[in-house]
DNA sequence: TGAGATCTCGGTCGGTTGTCCGACTTTAAA
DNA sequence: TTTAAAGTCGGACAACCGACCGAGATCTCA
């Protein structure tokens, strides 16, 4: 028998350089499997080359598999994209989750929570944040995914608000604003910070900024111990 | 003679309206000036369809010239955006510029400027600010002209800050914190509700969250009038 | 074991985009 | 008036992208 793929040498399996005789099957991957493995992929290429700029080649590419495959797993394209929105957004949720501490009180819980989120997710994953705003902007203009970014930052506000909730609880506490309203202008101004430091990267000048919204939030916020504590129900 | 442009409706010369018998000579306008009305066109169409989906072919529709004539003033896509981005910039600098009340104070400064920005530029042209994050990521991503994203908010920083600081002289004011650091705060608590509010559009929740926000900034800047003004340097 | 479902692959196709060109028209300088 | 420069136009083209297909390989379950 001859070599029949050699008058198709891109058709040659991946494997073929093994020694003659050892049959390199194709991987066979259950599609669930796929997803988070083409989504990981797609995340890091979007990371790096941006939205715009991505195409499923790309990520076919980066993922090992062939453009095919990813078509088969995820039909179109805007149905890969609205899984790595969800995904990060729950994989960002469940990083902001880990490194918390939700019984020192509400100061305590908002600066540890906006410095570790900054150390964790922006100072040494610029790429990603970028990527969020490029998704963010895109399900925006698109006319059936505009529930994405919607749902995006409903997602954030509503997490962000819950453990401002949480801490105030269990520490005592009470706010002078709504827990609804200190998560939103929270979330708002570590934004707003986190633009400008992509825009012109200054690891100094951001965490001095960062302290200072930070002791300005708390002035916001002007957590005080209630007097007594009472009908804590569950 | 038969109206021989209704058979290329879009060839038809805008003065095509005139009566019959003068002939419509092609509109002939000095480059400098085709730039302007281009890069207006090109904000209508990139404020409705976003960056992405902007095409040179829609733009040069809604400018009323043809692709060749796009082509000769802005040789290439990125130029034109350079163009519209500086622009847009300079355009909402000075819409902040006029109306503008520095004599009253920081306080007021910053709660009318913020305020008359919501209502003059954010409330009432969504699309634009859309935009400007498109093209903020955009100029992130592409590698010449990553030195945009950065300019545009080294202008707005330094524009918000720079209001701050004459507020403050013109009424004899010092603030508790930097007028730099202030300035950063303000514009990222800005820029972060207005994400929100683009993301789930919503008048009244966003004035409320502004004005809370507005609170919290005068906090920060804490402006007191200083006891004797000595020295008024210039 | 065998038959159907699942998964993979390379190639292709229609459509779109940015860029460019040659010919023509108008303006402005000589 | 003559002539070069500036401006305009429609068409074309190469490249690229997303979507899609048919055929084959592999797995799964009865």
């Amino acid at each position: 028998m001859q070599e029949w793929w050699r008058e198709f040498p891109d058709a040659r399996p991946s494997g073929a350089h093994d020694r003659a005789g050892s049959r390199s099957p194709v991987a066979y991957v259950k599609a669930a499997e796929r997803e988070q493995q083409i989504v990981g992929a797609a995340v890091n290429v979007l990371s790096e080359v941006g939205v715009p700029a991505t195409t499923l080649r790309a990520v076919a590419a980066e993922a090992g598999i062939s453009l095919g495959t990813l078509h088969y797993v995820f039909p179109s394209k805007d149905l890969l994209l609205q899984s790595v929105l969800t995904t990060v957004i729950d994989e960002i949720a469940a990083t902001l989750r880990a490194g918390l501490e939700l019984d020192k009180g509400v100061e305590h819980a908002l600066r540890a929570g906006v410095l570790n989120f900054w150390n964790r997710l922006v100072e040494s994953r610029l790429g990603l944040q970028i990527m969020q705003y490029e998704l963010a902007t895109y399900s925006l203009r698109a006319e059936g995914a505009g529930g994405l970014a919607h749902l995006q930052y409903e997602r954030y506000t509503t997490l962000v608000t819950r453990f401002c909730e949480q801490a105030a609880q269990a520490a005592g506490e009470r706010c002078a604003v709504g827990f609804d309203v200190l998560g939103r202008i929270s979330l708002a101004v570590v934004d707003g910070l986190i633009l400008q430091h992509v825009a012109n990267p200054d690891s100094e000048r951001s965490h001095r900024d960062l302290n200072h919204a930070l002791d300005m939030l708390v002035m916001l916020a002007d957590p005080q111990p209630v007097a007594r504590v009472r009908g804590a129900a569950k």
